[in-house]
RNA sequence: GCCCAGGUAGCUCAGUCGGUAGAGCAGCGGAUUGAAAAUCCGCGUGUCGGCGGUUCGAUUCCGUCCCUGGGCA
Protein backbone atom coordinates (compact mmCIF):
# COMPACT_ATOMS: atom_id res chain seq x y z
CA UNK A 1 0.00 0.00 0.00
CA UNK A 2 3.18 2.20 -0.66
CA UNK A 3 2.44 4.94 -2.98
CA UNK A 4 5.04 6.69 -3.78
CA UNK A 5 5.13 10.28 -2.01
CA UNK A 6 7.65 12.64 -3.88
CA UNK A 7 10.44 13.96 -1.87
CA UNK A 8 10.48 16.73 -1.30
CA UNK A 9 6.70 16.40 0.05
CA UNK A 10 3.88 18.13 -1.46
CA UNK A 11 2.05 20.42 -0.06
CA UNK A 12 -1.61 19.36 1.17
CA UNK A 13 -3.98 21.75 2.74
CA UNK A 14 -6.67 20.87 4.77
CA UNK A 15 -9.53 22.73 6.22
CA UNK A 16 -11.68 20.72 8.26
CA UNK A 17 -14.73 21.48 10.86
CA UNK A 18 -18.34 20.46 11.32
CA UNK A 19 -21.08 20.84 8.80
CA UNK A 20 -22.19 24.13 7.47
CA UNK A 21 -19.14 26.00 8.93
CA UNK A 22 -17.83 27.98 5.34
CA UNK A 23 -15.17 25.00 4.93
CA UNK A 24 -16.00 24.50 1.03
CA UNK A 25 -16.78 28.42 0.09
CA UNK A 26 -13.33 28.98 1.76
CA UNK A 27 -11.56 26.10 -0.20
CA UNK A 28 -12.92 27.74 -3.24
CA UNK A 29 -12.18 31.28 -2.79
CA UNK A 30 -8.56 29.60 -1.92
CA UNK A 31 -8.78 28.04 -5.43
CA UNK A 32 -9.44 31.48 -7.13
CA UNK A 33 -5.98 32.14 -5.84
CA UNK A 34 -3.93 29.44 -7.11
CA UNK A 35 -4.18 26.34 -9.23
CA UNK A 36 -5.69 23.68 -6.80
CA UNK A 37 -7.72 20.51 -6.27
CA UNK A 38 -11.27 20.02 -4.20
CA UNK A 39 -11.06 16.96 -2.90
CA UNK A 40 -13.82 15.53 -0.37
CA UNK A 41 -13.10 14.82 3.40
CA UNK A 42 -16.93 14.04 3.71
CA UNK A 43 -18.79 10.62 4.31
CA UNK A 44 -22.14 11.37 2.80
CA UNK A 45 -20.73 13.84 -0.02
CA UNK A 46 -18.72 10.57 -1.60
CA UNK A 47 -22.53 8.99 -2.95
CA UNK A 48 -23.65 9.61 -6.30
CA UNK A 49 -27.25 9.78 -5.37
CA UNK A 50 -27.01 12.84 -2.63
CA UNK A 51 -26.31 16.51 -4.38
CA UNK A 52 -28.49 18.46 -2.57
CA UNK A 53 -28.79 16.44 0.93
CA UNK A 54 -25.40 15.82 1.48
CA UNK A 55 -24.71 20.07 0.80
CA UNK A 56 -22.31 19.14 -2.20
CA UNK A 57 -21.16 21.41 -4.49
CA UNK A 58 -23.31 22.39 -7.16
CA UNK A 59 -22.67 22.19 -10.86
CA UNK A 60 -21.64 25.36 -11.20
CA UNK A 61 -19.03 24.89 -8.08
CA UNK A 62 -17.17 22.03 -9.50
CA UNK A 63 -16.83 23.81 -12.66
CA UNK A 64 -14.65 26.43 -10.97
CA UNK A 65 -12.11 23.96 -9.98
CA UNK A 66 -11.33 20.06 -10.44
CA UNK A 67 -12.90 18.35 -7.97
CA UNK A 68 -12.12 14.57 -6.28
CA UNK A 69 -14.10 12.13 -4.11
CA UNK A 70 -17.12 14.06 -4.63
CA UNK A 71 -20.34 11.99 -5.87
CA UNK A 72 -17.59 9.19 -7.14
CA UNK A 73 -19.70 6.03 -5.51
CA UNK A 74 -23.02 5.03 -6.53
CA UNK A 75 -25.50 5.00 -3.16
CA UNK A 76 -25.89 1.47 -3.78
CA UNK A 77 -22.11 0.86 -2.68
CA UNK A 78 -20.86 2.02 0.93
CA UNK A 79 -17.43 3.22 1.44
CA UNK A 80 -15.36 2.84 4.46
CA UNK A 81 -12.74 5.04 6.08
CA UNK A 82 -9.73 3.06 4.26
CA UNK A 83 -11.58 2.93 0.90
CA UNK A 84 -11.45 6.41 0.28
CA UNK A 85 -8.36 7.08 2.37
CA UNK A 86 -6.72 4.85 -0.38
CA UNK A 87 -8.58 7.44 -2.94
CA UNK A 88 -7.39 10.28 -1.50
CA UNK A 89 -3.80 9.01 -1.60
CA UNK A 90 -4.55 8.80 -5.43
CA UNK A 91 -6.01 12.04 -6.05
CA UNK A 92 -3.31 14.08 -3.58
CA UNK A 93 -1.12 12.31 -6.12
CA UNK A 94 -2.91 12.93 -9.22
CA UNK A 95 -3.12 17.03 -7.96
CA UNK A 96 0.46 17.44 -7.23
CA UNK A 97 1.37 15.73 -10.72
CA UNK A 98 -0.62 18.26 -12.44
CA UNK A 99 0.88 21.36 -10.25
CA UNK A 100 -2.20 21.83 -8.29
CA UNK A 101 -2.27 22.52 -4.45
CA UNK A 102 -4.63 19.27 -3.47
CA UNK A 103 -7.32 20.89 -0.56
CA UNK A 104 -8.67 18.46 1.78
CA UNK A 105 -12.15 19.92 2.31
CA UNK A 106 -14.76 17.95 5.20
CA UNK A 107 -16.21 17.10 8.48
CA UNK A 108 -15.27 13.26 8.45
CA UNK A 109 -12.54 12.85 11.37
CA UNK A 110 -12.17 9.29 11.06
CA UNK A 111 -11.45 9.30 7.49
CA UNK A 112 -9.14 12.54 7.77
CA UNK A 113 -7.21 10.37 10.74
CA UNK A 114 -7.03 7.09 8.90
CA UNK A 115 -5.77 9.15 5.95
CA UNK A 116 -3.01 10.82 7.85
CA UNK A 117 -2.33 8.28 10.23
CA UNK A 118 -3.38 4.97 8.90
CA UNK A 119 -5.19 2.43 10.07
CA UNK A 120 -5.52 -1.41 11.48
CA UNK A 121 -4.84 -3.41 8.32
CA UNK A 122 -7.75 -5.63 8.59
CA UNK A 123 -8.48 -7.76 5.56
CA UNK A 124 -11.94 -7.86 3.71
CA UNK A 125 -14.47 -9.54 5.97
CA UNK A 126 -15.98 -12.31 4.88
CA UNK A 127 -19.51 -10.94 3.66
CA UNK A 128 -20.82 -14.07 5.11
CA UNK A 129 -19.34 -13.22 8.40
CA UNK A 130 -20.66 -10.13 8.18
CA UNK A 131 -24.43 -10.57 7.04
CA UNK A 132 -24.72 -13.32 10.09
CA UNK A 133 -23.07 -10.86 12.15
CA UNK A 134 -25.49 -8.21 11.49
CA UNK A 135 -28.42 -10.52 11.02
CA UNK A 136 -27.78 -10.56 15.17
CA UNK A 137 -29.95 -9.00 17.83
CA UNK A 138 -28.04 -6.88 19.76
CA UNK A 139 -27.81 -8.73 23.03
CA UNK A 140 -26.55 -12.12 21.10
CA UNK A 141 -24.03 -9.71 19.24
CA UNK A 142 -22.86 -8.91 22.72
CA UNK A 143 -23.17 -12.34 24.21
CA UNK A 144 -21.23 -13.57 21.60
CA UNK A 145 -18.25 -11.05 21.88
CA UNK A 146 -17.82 -11.98 25.32
CA UNK A 147 -17.46 -15.69 24.56
CA UNK A 148 -14.66 -14.89 21.38
CA UNK A 149 -13.27 -11.32 22.16
CA UNK A 150 -13.67 -10.72 25.75
CA UNK A 151 -11.55 -7.84 25.70
CA UNK A 152 -13.45 -6.16 23.31
CA UNK A 153 -16.43 -6.85 24.95
CA UNK A 154 -15.41 -5.57 28.46
CA UNK A 155 -14.11 -1.99 26.44
CA UNK A 156 -17.66 -1.71 24.52
CA UNK A 157 -20.62 -0.43 26.00
CA UNK A 158 -23.67 -3.84 25.60
CA UNK A 159 -25.20 -0.82 23.74
CA UNK A 160 -22.57 0.34 21.27
CA UNK A 161 -23.87 -1.87 18.23
CA UNK A 162 -21.72 -0.21 15.71
CA UNK A 163 -18.34 -1.16 17.32
CA UNK A 164 -19.85 -4.58 18.62
CA UNK A 165 -20.59 -5.43 15.34
CA UNK A 166 -17.18 -4.62 13.82
CA UNK A 167 -15.15 -6.76 16.97
CA UNK A 168 -17.39 -9.18 16.38
CA UNK A 169 -16.74 -9.80 12.71
CA UNK A 170 -13.02 -8.75 13.10
CA UNK A 171 -12.37 -11.83 14.98
CA UNK A 172 -14.57 -14.20 13.66
CA UNK A 173 -13.17 -13.34 9.81
CA UNK A 174 -9.99 -13.21 10.99
CA UNK A 175 -9.20 -15.18 14.11
CA UNK A 176 -7.33 -12.46 15.74
CA UNK A 177 -9.05 -10.44 18.25
CA UNK A 178 -9.12 -6.48 17.11
CA UNK A 179 -7.26 -5.26 19.91
CA UNK A 180 -4.55 -6.75 18.24
CA UNK A 181 -4.92 -5.25 14.77
CA UNK A 182 -5.54 -1.67 16.56
CA UNK A 183 -1.89 -2.15 17.51
CA UNK A 184 -0.33 -1.23 14.62
CA UNK A 185 -2.08 1.25 12.03
CA UNK A 186 -0.62 1.83 8.12
CA UNK A 187 -1.07 3.32 5.26
CA UNK A 188 -1.22 7.21 6.83
CA UNK A 189 0.61 9.68 5.04
CA UNK A 190 0.91 11.88 7.67
CA UNK A 191 4.75 11.81 7.57
CA UNK A 192 4.83 11.83 4.04
CA UNK A 193 3.64 15.24 2.94
CA UNK A 194 3.73 19.06 4.21
CA UNK A 195 0.32 19.26 5.62
CA UNK A 196 -0.99 22.85 6.25
CA UNK A 197 -4.26 21.87 8.27
CA UNK A 198 -7.19 24.62 9.45
CA UNK A 199 -10.08 23.74 11.52
CA UNK A 200 -13.36 25.58 12.17
CA UNK A 201 -14.91 26.04 15.21
CA UNK A 202 -17.25 28.56 14.47
CA UNK A 203 -19.94 29.72 17.14
CA UNK A 204 -22.41 27.47 18.11
CA UNK A 205 -25.42 29.97 17.68
CA UNK A 206 -23.95 31.10 13.94
CA UNK A 207 -23.43 27.42 13.00
CA UNK A 208 -26.99 25.95 14.38
CA UNK A 209 -28.55 28.78 12.56
CA UNK A 210 -26.88 27.99 9.52
CA UNK A 211 -27.68 24.45 9.72
CA UNK A 212 -31.28 25.26 10.05
CA UNK A 213 -31.40 27.17 7.15
CA UNK A 214 -29.72 25.09 4.88
CA UNK A 215 -32.26 22.62 5.72
CA UNK A 216 -35.18 24.36 4.41
CA UNK A 217 -33.05 25.73 1.38
CA UNK A 218 -32.41 21.96 0.62
CA UNK A 219 -35.88 20.86 0.79
CA UNK A 220 -36.31 23.66 -1.56
CA UNK A 221 -33.95 23.04 -3.90
CA UNK A 222 -34.71 19.79 -4.56
CA UNK A 223 -33.82 17.25 -1.64
CA UNK A 224 -37.35 15.65 -1.78
CA UNK A 225 -37.03 14.96 -5.67
CA UNK A 226 -33.44 12.93 -4.49
CA UNK A 227 -35.15 11.67 -1.93
CA UNK A 228 -37.83 10.27 -4.27
CA UNK A 229 -35.24 9.02 -6.60
CA UNK A 230 -32.86 7.26 -4.00
CA UNK A 231 -36.44 5.32 -2.64
CA UNK A 232 -37.64 4.20 -6.18
CA UNK A 233 -33.74 2.59 -5.74
CA UNK A 234 -35.32 0.30 -3.28
CA UNK A 235 -31.86 0.04 -1.51
CA UNK A 236 -31.41 -1.92 1.73
CA UNK A 237 -32.52 0.54 4.66
CA UNK A 238 -28.84 -0.20 6.42
CA UNK A 239 -27.04 1.28 3.46
CA UNK A 240 -24.85 4.78 4.64
CA UNK A 241 -26.75 6.92 1.70
CA UNK A 242 -30.66 5.51 3.31
CA UNK A 243 -28.48 6.88 6.52
CA UNK A 244 -28.10 10.19 5.66
CA UNK A 245 -29.56 12.99 7.26
CA UNK A 246 -32.71 13.91 5.85
CA UNK A 247 -33.40 10.93 3.88
CA UNK A 248 -34.74 9.43 6.73
CA UNK A 249 -36.78 12.44 7.63
CA UNK A 250 -37.95 13.21 3.99
CA UNK A 251 -38.86 9.44 3.40
CA UNK A 252 -41.18 10.02 6.29
CA UNK A 253 -42.66 12.71 5.02
CA UNK A 254 -43.44 11.31 1.78
CA UNK A 255 -44.94 8.02 2.92
CA UNK A 256 -47.25 10.40 4.68
CA UNK A 257 -45.90 9.53 8.67
CA UNK A 258 -44.36 13.39 9.11
CA UNK A 259 -45.69 16.70 8.18
CA UNK A 260 -43.69 18.91 5.86
CA UNK A 261 -42.78 20.88 9.00
CA UNK A 262 -42.32 17.86 10.99
CA UNK A 263 -39.99 16.47 8.39
CA UNK A 264 -37.96 19.95 8.14
CA UNK A 265 -38.26 20.44 12.17
CA UNK A 266 -36.44 16.32 12.89
CA UNK A 267 -33.82 17.20 9.81
CA UNK A 268 -32.60 20.44 10.97
CA UNK A 269 -32.52 18.49 14.35
CA UNK A 270 -30.43 15.58 13.51
CA UNK A 271 -28.26 18.19 11.53
CA UNK A 272 -27.28 20.28 14.65
CA UNK A 273 -26.49 17.16 16.80
CA UNK A 274 -24.45 15.55 13.94
CA UNK A 275 -22.37 19.54 14.19
CA UNK A 276 -22.14 19.08 17.63
CA UNK A 277 -20.60 15.29 17.43
CA UNK A 278 -18.15 17.02 14.92
CA UNK A 279 -17.41 19.53 16.90
CA UNK A 280 -16.22 17.61 19.97
CA UNK A 281 -13.69 15.59 17.34
CA UNK A 282 -12.26 18.68 15.94
CA UNK A 283 -11.83 20.36 19.57
CA UNK A 284 -10.18 17.26 20.66
CA UNK A 285 -8.82 14.81 18.50
CA UNK A 286 -6.32 16.56 16.24
CA UNK A 287 -3.10 17.51 17.19
CA UNK A 288 -3.14 20.46 19.69
CA UNK A 289 -0.97 22.21 17.43
CA UNK A 290 -3.14 22.59 14.46
CA UNK A 291 -4.68 26.09 14.24
CA UNK A 292 -8.40 26.55 15.19
CA UNK A 293 -10.62 29.12 13.72
CA UNK A 294 -13.20 30.24 16.29
CA UNK A 295 -14.80 32.87 14.47
CA UNK A 296 -17.69 32.57 11.93
CA UNK A 297 -16.87 32.92 8.25
CA UNK A 298 -18.42 35.36 6.20
CA UNK A 299 -17.31 35.68 2.71
CA UNK A 300 -14.70 38.92 3.18
CA UNK A 301 -13.13 36.51 6.15
CA UNK A 302 -12.88 34.24 4.03
CA UNK A 303 -11.24 35.53 1.37
CA UNK A 304 -9.00 37.20 3.79
CA UNK A 305 -8.32 33.64 4.86
CA UNK A 306 -7.80 32.00 1.30
CA UNK A 307 -5.11 34.61 1.24
CA UNK A 308 -3.37 33.37 4.45
CA UNK A 309 -3.46 29.78 3.23
CA UNK A 310 -2.25 30.50 0.37
CA UNK A 311 0.91 32.12 1.25
CA UNK A 312 0.97 29.24 4.33
CA UNK A 313 0.38 26.38 1.78
CA UNK A 314 3.02 27.51 -0.86
CA UNK A 315 6.44 28.77 1.50
C1' G B 1 -72.29 32.87 31.94
C1' C B 2 -72.35 27.45 33.17
C1' C B 3 -70.08 22.41 32.86
C1' C B 4 -65.82 19.37 31.97
C1' A B 5 -60.34 18.63 31.27
C1' G B 6 -55.80 20.71 32.01
C1' G B 7 -51.84 24.44 33.99
C1' U B 8 -45.09 20.40 36.94
C1' A B 9 -37.71 21.33 33.45
C1' G B 10 -36.70 25.05 27.05
C1' C B 11 -40.72 21.21 24.75
C1' U B 12 -44.07 16.74 25.48
C1' C B 13 -45.61 14.55 29.74
C1' A B 14 -45.29 11.19 34.36
C1' G B 15 -45.68 11.42 39.64
C1' U B 16 -46.26 12.61 44.83
C1' C B 17 -52.57 7.50 49.11
C1' G B 18 -49.61 15.12 52.34
C1' G B 19 -42.85 14.63 54.06
C1' U B 20 -40.85 20.25 48.36
C1' A B 21 -40.37 15.73 42.13
C1' G B 22 -38.47 12.43 37.25
C1' A B 23 -38.61 10.41 32.12
C1' G B 24 -38.12 11.21 26.79
C1' C B 25 -36.62 15.02 23.54
C1' A B 26 -33.80 19.61 23.24
C1' G B 27 -29.30 21.67 25.17
C1' C B 28 -24.24 20.99 27.28
C1' G B 29 -19.59 17.95 27.95
C1' G B 30 -16.98 13.51 26.28
C1' A B 31 -15.58 9.11 23.39
C1' U B 32 -14.50 7.68 18.47
C1' U B 33 -9.06 2.29 14.52
C1' G B 34 -12.54 -0.27 7.85
C1' A B 35 -20.82 1.41 6.63
C1' A B 36 -18.61 7.48 11.28
C1' A B 37 -24.19 12.28 8.47
C1' A B 38 -22.89 5.92 12.14
C1' U B 39 -22.61 4.33 17.26
C1' C B 40 -22.02 5.11 22.34
C1' C B 41 -21.06 7.45 27.50
C1' G B 42 -22.04 11.39 31.12
C1' C B 43 -24.80 15.97 32.95
C1' G B 44 -31.78 17.22 35.64
C1' U B 45 -33.45 23.02 41.59
C1' G B 46 -37.79 23.51 38.55
C1' U B 47 -41.73 30.25 42.68
C1' C B 48 -44.97 21.81 40.64
C1' G B 49 -50.20 28.85 37.59
C1' G B 50 -51.36 33.09 41.78
C1' C B 51 -53.36 34.01 46.63
C1' G B 52 -55.59 32.19 50.93
C1' G B 53 -57.23 27.89 54.25
C1' U B 54 -56.59 23.06 56.88
C1' U B 55 -52.00 20.75 58.78
C1' C B 56 -46.08 19.99 62.57
C1' G B 57 -45.58 20.05 57.15
C1' A B 58 -49.20 21.47 50.87
C1' U B 59 -46.85 20.75 44.44
C1' U B 60 -50.43 16.93 46.49
C1' C B 61 -56.51 18.12 50.26
C1' C B 62 -60.19 22.53 50.44
C1' G B 63 -61.62 27.55 48.76
C1' U B 64 -60.90 31.37 45.40
C1' C B 65 -58.82 33.91 41.31
C1' C B 66 -56.11 33.85 36.57
C1' C B 67 -54.78 31.28 31.97
C1' U B 68 -55.43 27.32 28.00
C1' G B 69 -58.32 23.65 25.40
C1' G B 70 -63.28 21.29 24.69
C1' G B 71 -68.59 21.22 25.44
C1' C B 72 -73.41 23.72 26.64
C1' A B 73 -75.92 28.15 26.21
Amino acid sequence: MNMNFPDPPVSVLLIAGPTASGKSGLALALAQLTPATLINADASQVYKDLRVLSARPSAEEEAQAPHRLFGSIDGADSCSAAQWATQARAAILDSAAEGRLPILVGGTGLYLRTLLNGIAPVPEIDPVVRADVRALPLADAYKALAQEDAEAASRLSPNDSTRICRALEVVRSTGRPISDWHSDPVGGIGDKIRLHPLILLPPRDWLYARCDQRFVQMMEKGAIEEVEALLHRDLDPDLPVMRAIGVPEIAAMLSGQLSRDAAIEQGQRATRNYAKRQFTWFRNQPPAEWPRLEQSLDNALAHEFAIKLREGALT
